[in-house]
DNA sequence: TGAAATTAAGTTGTGTACAATATGTTGGCG
DNA sequence: CGCCAACATATTGTACACAACTTAATTTCA
Protein backbone atom coordinates (compact mmCIF):
# COMPACT_ATOMS: atom_id res chain seq x y z
CA UNK A 1 0.00 0.00 0.00
CA UNK A 2 2.89 2.38 1.23
CA UNK A 3 5.16 1.02 -1.59
CA UNK A 4 6.04 3.00 -4.75
CA UNK A 5 6.30 6.29 -2.91
CA UNK A 6 8.82 7.70 -5.56
CA UNK A 7 8.01 11.64 -6.34
CA UNK A 8 6.67 10.94 -10.33
CA UNK A 9 4.41 8.45 -9.44
CA UNK A 10 2.79 10.87 -6.14
CA UNK A 11 1.53 13.35 -8.31
CA UNK A 12 -0.77 10.15 -10.17
CA UNK A 13 -1.42 8.98 -6.76
CA UNK A 14 -3.44 11.87 -5.39
CA UNK A 15 -7.08 10.92 -6.75
CA UNK A 16 -6.57 7.55 -5.60
CA UNK A 17 -5.08 8.80 -2.09
CA UNK A 18 -8.20 11.16 -2.03
CA UNK A 19 -10.43 8.36 -2.80
CA UNK A 20 -9.62 5.75 -0.65
CA UNK A 21 -10.45 8.61 2.48
CA UNK A 22 -13.73 7.62 0.94
CA UNK A 23 -13.95 3.83 2.20
CA UNK A 24 -16.17 3.81 5.28
CA UNK A 25 -13.17 1.42 6.57
CA UNK A 26 -10.61 4.31 6.66
CA UNK A 27 -12.83 6.84 8.54
CA UNK A 28 -12.27 7.54 12.09
CA UNK A 29 -15.62 9.42 11.93
CA UNK A 30 -17.50 6.70 11.20
CA UNK A 31 -16.01 5.00 14.32
CA UNK A 32 -16.67 7.86 16.59
CA UNK A 33 -20.11 6.82 15.50
CA UNK A 34 -20.89 4.15 15.84
CA UNK A 35 -18.66 3.79 19.19
CA UNK A 36 -20.95 6.25 20.59
CA UNK A 37 -24.46 4.33 19.79
CA UNK A 38 -22.57 1.20 20.68
CA UNK A 39 -22.03 2.83 24.38
CA UNK A 40 -24.63 4.24 24.29
CA UNK A 41 -26.82 0.50 23.80
CA UNK A 42 -24.62 -0.67 26.37
CA UNK A 43 -25.80 2.14 28.97
CA UNK A 44 -29.80 1.24 28.35
CA UNK A 45 -30.27 -2.14 30.00
CA UNK A 46 -27.84 -0.87 33.34
CA UNK A 47 -30.31 2.87 33.01
CA UNK A 48 -33.79 0.92 32.36
CA UNK A 49 -34.19 -0.22 35.91
CA UNK A 50 -33.57 3.38 36.72
CA UNK A 51 -35.66 4.65 33.99
CA UNK A 52 -33.19 6.92 32.54
CA UNK A 53 -31.88 7.42 29.30
CA UNK A 54 -28.36 8.25 28.81
CA UNK A 55 -28.89 11.96 28.23
CA UNK A 56 -31.07 11.92 30.92
CA UNK A 57 -28.35 10.34 33.06
CA UNK A 58 -25.59 13.03 31.81
CA UNK A 59 -28.15 15.62 33.10
CA UNK A 60 -28.47 13.72 36.28
CA UNK A 61 -24.35 13.87 36.52
CA UNK A 62 -24.52 17.50 36.17
CA UNK A 63 -26.93 17.96 38.74
CA UNK A 64 -25.66 15.20 41.16
CA UNK A 65 -22.16 17.35 40.77
CA UNK A 66 -24.36 20.89 41.52
CA UNK A 67 -27.72 21.45 42.20
CA UNK A 68 -29.77 24.23 41.77
CA UNK A 69 -28.12 25.53 38.40
CA UNK A 70 -29.95 26.90 35.20
CA UNK A 71 -30.58 25.43 32.25
CA UNK A 72 -28.18 26.79 30.27
CA UNK A 73 -25.47 25.58 32.97
CA UNK A 74 -26.26 22.28 32.03
CA UNK A 75 -26.09 22.86 28.58
CA UNK A 76 -23.15 24.53 28.68
CA UNK A 77 -21.55 21.21 30.45
CA UNK A 78 -23.31 18.51 28.11
CA UNK A 79 -23.16 20.46 24.74
CA UNK A 80 -26.71 20.68 24.34
CA UNK A 81 -29.00 23.58 23.95
CA UNK A 82 -32.07 24.55 25.03
CA UNK A 83 -34.22 22.99 22.05
CA UNK A 84 -32.62 19.32 23.56
CA UNK A 85 -32.60 19.99 27.07
CA UNK A 86 -36.16 21.75 27.96
CA UNK A 87 -38.02 18.40 27.06
CA UNK A 88 -35.95 16.41 28.65
CA UNK A 89 -35.81 18.31 31.84
CA UNK A 90 -39.96 18.47 31.71
CA UNK A 91 -39.29 14.32 31.48
CA UNK A 92 -37.47 14.34 34.14
CA UNK A 93 -39.98 16.51 36.23
CA UNK A 94 -42.66 14.36 35.28
CA UNK A 95 -41.14 11.32 37.05
CA UNK A 96 -40.34 13.68 40.29
CA UNK A 97 -36.86 13.60 39.69
CA UNK A 98 -36.62 17.39 40.24
CA UNK A 99 -38.65 20.64 39.82
CA UNK A 100 -38.34 23.44 37.44
CA UNK A 101 -38.59 26.62 38.45
CA UNK A 102 -38.06 30.32 37.07
CA UNK A 103 -35.35 32.01 39.17
CA UNK A 104 -36.99 35.17 41.22
CA UNK A 105 -33.86 37.03 40.42
CA UNK A 106 -34.03 36.54 36.76
CA UNK A 107 -37.14 35.42 35.40
CA UNK A 108 -35.43 34.70 31.98
CA UNK A 109 -33.76 31.45 33.77
CA UNK A 110 -35.38 28.48 35.16
CA UNK A 111 -33.45 26.97 37.76
CA UNK A 112 -33.35 23.65 38.32
CA UNK A 113 -33.32 21.44 41.75
CA UNK A 114 -33.44 18.16 42.33
CA UNK A 115 -35.65 16.42 44.46
CA UNK A 116 -35.17 14.07 47.65
CA UNK A 117 -36.08 11.57 44.94
CA UNK A 118 -33.57 12.89 42.79
CA UNK A 119 -30.60 12.78 45.48
CA UNK A 120 -31.48 9.24 45.88
CA UNK A 121 -30.91 7.67 42.64
CA UNK A 122 -27.51 8.75 42.64
CA UNK A 123 -26.62 5.85 45.00
CA UNK A 124 -28.86 3.50 42.87
CA UNK A 125 -26.54 4.39 40.11
CA UNK A 126 -23.03 4.54 41.33
CA UNK A 127 -22.81 0.70 40.39
CA UNK A 128 -23.48 1.65 36.63
CA UNK A 129 -20.28 3.52 35.51
CA UNK A 130 -18.34 0.32 36.89
CA UNK A 131 -19.92 -2.61 35.22
CA UNK A 132 -19.45 -0.07 31.98
CA UNK A 133 -15.41 0.60 32.77
CA UNK A 134 -15.70 -3.50 33.51
CA UNK A 135 -17.27 -3.94 29.73
CA UNK A 136 -14.90 -1.85 27.96
CA UNK A 137 -12.15 -3.83 29.24
CA UNK A 138 -9.49 -0.43 29.41
CA UNK A 139 -7.29 0.15 32.12
CA UNK A 140 -6.82 3.00 33.74
CA UNK A 141 -4.51 4.32 31.80
CA UNK A 142 -5.26 3.34 28.50
CA UNK A 143 -8.98 4.81 29.53
CA UNK A 144 -6.55 8.55 30.24
CA UNK A 145 -4.82 8.18 27.09
CA UNK A 146 -8.11 7.69 24.77
CA UNK A 147 -9.80 10.52 26.24
CA UNK A 148 -6.62 12.81 25.52
CA UNK A 149 -6.59 12.04 22.48
CA UNK A 150 -10.56 12.66 22.59
CA UNK A 151 -10.19 16.01 24.04
CA UNK A 152 -7.52 16.71 21.42
CA UNK A 153 -9.99 16.25 19.06
CA UNK A 154 -12.77 18.08 20.15
CA UNK A 155 -10.87 21.26 20.43
CA UNK A 156 -9.29 20.81 17.08
CA UNK A 157 -12.83 20.78 15.61
CA UNK A 158 -14.17 23.50 17.64
CA UNK A 159 -11.04 25.51 17.19
CA UNK A 160 -11.45 25.80 12.89
CA UNK A 161 -15.11 26.24 13.81
CA UNK A 162 -14.57 29.69 14.44
CA UNK A 163 -13.86 30.49 10.50
CA UNK B 1 -4.80 11.82 43.84
CA UNK B 2 -3.14 8.23 43.76
CA UNK B 3 -1.29 8.88 46.86
CA UNK B 4 -2.06 6.68 50.13
CA UNK B 5 -2.31 3.83 48.74
CA UNK B 6 -1.52 1.35 51.50
CA UNK B 7 -3.96 -1.64 52.18
CA UNK B 8 -5.70 -0.07 54.79
CA UNK B 9 -6.79 2.86 53.52
CA UNK B 10 -7.72 0.99 49.72
CA UNK B 11 -10.64 -0.09 51.28
CA UNK B 12 -12.46 2.84 52.85
CA UNK B 13 -11.20 4.25 49.31
CA UNK B 14 -14.19 1.84 47.53
CA UNK B 15 -17.14 4.24 47.77
CA UNK B 16 -14.96 7.85 46.82
CA UNK B 17 -13.29 5.85 44.02
CA UNK B 18 -16.94 4.28 42.71
CA UNK B 19 -18.07 7.86 42.71
CA UNK B 20 -15.53 9.49 41.56
CA UNK B 21 -16.32 7.41 38.03
CA UNK B 22 -19.88 9.54 38.14
CA UNK B 23 -18.24 12.56 37.71
CA UNK B 24 -18.47 13.78 33.85
CA UNK B 25 -15.28 15.00 33.35
CA UNK B 26 -13.95 11.00 33.95
CA UNK B 27 -15.86 9.83 31.81
CA UNK B 28 -14.91 7.89 28.77
CA UNK B 29 -18.28 7.28 27.43
CA UNK B 30 -19.37 11.28 27.67
CA UNK B 31 -15.90 12.14 25.26
CA UNK B 32 -17.19 9.97 22.81
CA UNK B 33 -20.24 11.07 23.08
CA UNK B 34 -19.43 14.67 22.57
CA UNK B 35 -16.59 14.05 20.09
CA UNK B 36 -19.19 12.27 17.85
CA UNK B 37 -22.02 15.41 17.81
CA UNK B 38 -19.10 17.45 17.61
CA UNK B 39 -17.84 15.75 14.03
CA UNK B 40 -21.20 15.56 12.97
CA UNK B 41 -22.05 18.78 13.32
CA UNK B 42 -18.33 19.99 11.41
CA UNK B 43 -19.30 17.34 8.46
CA UNK B 44 -23.09 19.53 8.19
CA UNK B 45 -21.39 22.41 6.88
CA UNK B 46 -19.60 20.52 4.14
CA UNK B 47 -22.37 18.17 2.99
CA UNK B 48 -25.30 20.85 2.98
CA UNK B 49 -24.26 21.93 -0.77
CA UNK B 50 -24.64 18.44 -1.92
CA UNK B 51 -28.26 18.08 0.24
CA UNK B 52 -26.87 15.24 2.50
CA UNK B 53 -26.90 14.67 5.97
CA UNK B 54 -23.95 12.92 7.64
CA UNK B 55 -25.96 9.62 8.09
CA UNK B 56 -27.06 9.74 4.42
CA UNK B 57 -24.14 10.67 2.99
CA UNK B 58 -22.45 7.22 5.30
CA UNK B 59 -25.16 5.29 3.24
CA UNK B 60 -24.08 6.67 0.20
CA UNK B 61 -20.12 5.67 1.00
CA UNK B 62 -21.19 2.31 1.49
CA UNK B 63 -23.09 2.44 -2.43
CA UNK B 64 -20.02 4.33 -3.92
CA UNK B 65 -17.72 1.15 -2.80
CA UNK B 66 -20.44 -1.29 -3.93
CA UNK B 67 -23.89 -0.73 -5.66
CA UNK B 68 -27.03 -2.87 -6.25
CA UNK B 69 -27.49 -4.37 -2.42
CA UNK B 70 -30.28 -4.84 -0.20
CA UNK B 71 -31.05 -2.62 2.53
CA UNK B 72 -30.01 -5.16 5.19
CA UNK B 73 -26.66 -4.86 3.73
CA UNK B 74 -26.75 -1.49 4.35
CA UNK B 75 -27.29 -1.73 7.70
CA UNK B 76 -25.32 -4.60 8.19
CA UNK B 77 -21.93 -2.06 7.36
CA UNK B 78 -23.52 0.64 9.23
CA UNK B 79 -25.01 -1.07 12.32
CA UNK B 80 -28.73 0.32 11.59
CA UNK B 81 -31.78 -1.05 11.60
CA UNK B 82 -34.64 -0.96 8.99
CA UNK B 83 -36.71 1.48 11.19
CA UNK B 84 -33.64 3.97 10.57
CA UNK B 85 -33.02 3.20 6.79
CA UNK B 86 -36.23 2.89 5.31
CA UNK B 87 -37.33 6.53 5.96
CA UNK B 88 -33.47 7.59 5.07
CA UNK B 89 -33.38 5.71 1.28
CA UNK B 90 -37.16 7.07 0.61
CA UNK B 91 -35.60 10.48 1.56
CA UNK B 92 -32.37 9.39 -1.33
CA UNK B 93 -34.91 8.04 -3.24
CA UNK B 94 -36.72 11.13 -3.21
CA UNK B 95 -33.71 13.59 -4.42
CA UNK B 96 -33.38 10.89 -7.44
CA UNK B 97 -29.80 9.77 -6.10
CA UNK B 98 -31.11 6.23 -5.86
CA UNK B 99 -34.24 3.84 -6.86
CA UNK B 100 -35.28 1.31 -4.15
CA UNK B 101 -37.01 -1.93 -6.03
CA UNK B 102 -38.25 -5.13 -4.34
CA UNK B 103 -35.71 -7.98 -5.63
CA UNK B 104 -36.80 -10.12 -7.99
CA UNK B 105 -35.36 -13.67 -6.94
CA UNK B 106 -36.13 -12.81 -3.58
CA UNK B 107 -39.85 -10.24 -3.03
CA UNK B 108 -38.84 -10.08 0.91
CA UNK B 109 -35.60 -7.99 -0.16
CA UNK B 110 -35.36 -4.51 -1.26
CA UNK B 111 -32.65 -3.62 -4.23
CA UNK B 112 -30.57 -0.13 -3.87
CA UNK B 113 -29.39 1.10 -7.02
CA UNK B 114 -27.71 4.61 -7.54
CA UNK B 115 -28.74 6.25 -10.57
CA UNK B 116 -26.35 8.55 -12.77
CA UNK B 117 -27.05 11.54 -10.41
CA UNK B 118 -26.48 8.82 -7.49
CA UNK B 119 -22.95 8.05 -9.41
CA UNK B 120 -21.93 11.54 -10.05
CA UNK B 121 -22.31 12.73 -6.53
CA UNK B 122 -19.40 10.59 -5.38
CA UNK B 123 -17.21 13.07 -7.61
CA UNK B 124 -18.36 16.25 -5.64
CA UNK B 125 -17.49 14.46 -2.13
CA UNK B 126 -14.67 13.45 -3.04
CA UNK B 127 -12.96 16.70 -1.19
CA UNK B 128 -15.15 16.12 1.97
CA UNK B 129 -12.77 13.30 3.64
CA UNK B 130 -9.66 15.64 2.74
CA UNK B 131 -11.29 18.73 4.33
CA UNK B 132 -12.33 16.61 7.61
CA UNK B 133 -8.54 15.42 7.70
CA UNK B 134 -7.77 18.53 7.65
CA UNK B 135 -9.75 19.47 10.76
CA UNK B 136 -8.66 16.93 12.94
CA UNK B 137 -5.47 17.85 12.54
CA UNK B 138 -4.07 14.25 12.89
CA UNK B 139 -1.66 12.65 11.27
CA UNK B 140 -2.12 9.17 9.58
CA UNK B 141 -0.43 7.19 12.30
CA UNK B 142 -2.55 8.70 15.16
CA UNK B 143 -5.47 8.27 13.10
CA UNK B 144 -4.52 4.81 12.78
CA UNK B 145 -4.14 4.91 16.12
CA UNK B 146 -6.92 6.11 17.48
CA UNK B 147 -8.80 3.64 14.97
CA UNK B 148 -7.34 1.04 16.65
CA UNK B 149 -8.46 1.85 19.89
CA UNK B 150 -12.15 2.10 19.07
CA UNK B 151 -12.38 -0.89 17.24
CA UNK B 152 -11.01 -2.87 20.32
CA UNK B 153 -13.62 -1.01 21.98
CA UNK B 154 -16.45 -1.53 19.96
CA UNK B 155 -15.12 -5.22 19.89
CA UNK B 156 -15.47 -5.77 23.69
CA UNK B 157 -19.12 -3.65 24.13
CA UNK B 158 -20.56 -6.26 21.40
CA UNK B 159 -18.51 -9.04 23.07
CA UNK B 160 -19.71 -8.50 26.44
CA UNK B 161 -23.40 -7.97 24.55
CA UNK B 162 -23.91 -11.44 24.70
CA UNK B 163 -24.66 -12.32 27.59
C1' DT C 1 -47.01 -30.82 0.70
C1' DG C 2 -48.37 -27.52 4.06
C1' DA C 3 -48.28 -25.40 8.61
C1' DA C 4 -44.86 -23.18 11.57
C1' DA C 5 -40.63 -20.77 12.08
C1' DT C 6 -37.64 -17.56 10.07
C1' DT C 7 -36.38 -13.64 7.52
C1' DA C 8 -36.57 -8.74 5.31
C1' DA C 9 -38.44 -4.60 5.24
C1' DG C 10 -41.78 -1.27 6.76
C1' DT C 11 -44.49 1.13 10.47
C1' DT C 12 -45.37 3.17 14.95
C1' DG C 13 -44.10 5.38 19.09
C1' DT C 14 -40.68 7.53 22.06
C1' DG C 15 -36.65 10.16 22.73
C1' DT C 16 -33.00 12.78 21.41
C1' DA C 17 -30.38 16.63 18.46
C1' DC C 18 -30.35 20.94 16.41
C1' DA C 19 -31.61 24.93 13.29
C1' DA C 20 -34.71 28.51 13.21
C1' DT C 21 -37.95 31.06 15.39
C1' DA C 22 -40.87 32.94 19.15
C1' DT C 23 -41.53 34.86 23.75
C1' DG C 24 -40.64 37.14 27.64
C1' DT C 25 -36.82 39.56 30.59
C1' DT C 26 -33.10 42.30 31.52
C1' DG C 27 -29.47 45.72 30.90
C1' DG C 28 -27.83 49.51 28.68
C1' DC C 29 -28.05 54.19 26.88
C1' DG C 30 -29.58 58.33 24.78
C1' DC D 1 -37.78 57.28 31.45
C1' DG D 2 -38.37 54.58 27.44
C1' DC D 3 -36.52 52.06 23.60
C1' DC D 4 -33.69 48.43 21.97
C1' DA D 5 -30.16 45.05 21.72
C1' DA D 6 -28.87 41.03 24.13
C1' DC D 7 -30.14 37.13 26.66
C1' DA D 8 -32.55 32.65 28.53
C1' DT D 9 -35.67 29.51 27.63
C1' DA D 10 -39.42 27.42 24.96
C1' DT D 11 -41.46 25.94 20.63
C1' DT D 12 -41.59 24.18 15.89
C1' DG D 13 -39.97 21.42 12.25
C1' DT D 14 -36.81 18.04 10.37
C1' DA D 15 -33.99 14.03 10.82
C1' DC D 16 -32.10 10.36 13.02
C1' DA D 17 -32.06 5.98 16.29
C1' DC D 18 -34.11 2.08 18.07
C1' DA D 19 -37.60 -1.00 20.42
C1' DA D 20 -41.63 -3.28 19.38
C1' DC D 21 -44.79 -4.63 16.16
C1' DT D 22 -46.76 -5.65 11.46
C1' DT D 23 -46.71 -7.55 6.88
C1' DA D 24 -45.32 -10.36 3.36
C1' DA D 25 -42.19 -13.85 1.44
C1' DT D 26 -39.32 -17.79 2.01
C1' DT D 27 -37.55 -21.88 4.34
C1' DT D 28 -37.87 -25.76 7.13
C1' DC D 29 -39.35 -30.05 8.21
C1' DA D 30 -42.71 -33.12 10.08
Amino acid sequence: MERHKDKKKKEKENEADTSKWLLLDNQLCFRLYSASKALTSAYDPMLKPLDLTYPQYLAMMVLWEKDDISVGEIGERLNLDSGTLSPLLKKLEAKNILVRARSATDERMVTIKLTTKGHDLKKKVLKVPTQMICRIDLNEKEIADLSKRLDFLMSNLVKTAED
